[in-house]
DNA sequence: AACTATTTATAAGA
DNA sequence: TTCTTATAAATAGTT
């Protein structure tokens, strides 16, 4: 979509790649949620920029509010210090 | 998107419901790998229909290796048995 | 952050 | 599930 078709590579231009990616997360997010709430399925989904903060969103469940519990513990700084994506892990047990 | 503008609430029928998901799901992993691709960023996404299997995407990085380690060490049929739900865990530490 | 021409996703139907 | 097509929605380029 948009005025032009664009060739599916990495951005180089910093600040054009931050515009894209400021439009594009948000509607992959708003479609994360039509597809949760349409259809009745769980999702996680988490997205980190190399210059951004991460952002989760997930549907509720037993085990995925642990993913939620766990991030809403930390203070605002303690998730931008430590939310990175080393310390990202899921686990299949 | 589509003939007529559709209301955002479950779909109750489950062949229709069955139908939407199939086709939006499609489109929320290649948006997924779009911006991933673009914009350089992280991406963890994974769906889960009460009636279908997990699936999986994710961007290459060391900890998101795990997950998909973690998966590909099970045998066909242990996704099966093993990959629901409740056996899904996101821990950040 | 807003605009809008265009491309893309998809609802309905086959 | 897969395809077709009309239409709704997302977004590229720009301001």
């Amino acid at each position: 979509m948009g005025r032009k078709k664009i060739k599916l590579n990495r951005i180089e231009s910093l600040k054009e790649r931050s515009s894209k990616y400021s439009k594009r997360k948000q509607g992959l997010f708003k479609k994360a949620e039509e597809v949760a709430l349409l259809c009745d399925c769980e999702i996680i989904l988490i997205v980190v920029s190399p210059t951004d903060k991460p952002t989760l969103f997930h549907t509720r469940s037993k085990s995925f509010n642990k993913i939620y519990d766990r991030y809403c513990m930390l203070s605002l700084q303690e998730r931008e210090e430590r939310c990175h994506l080393s310390d990202l892990y899921i686990i299949i047990t």
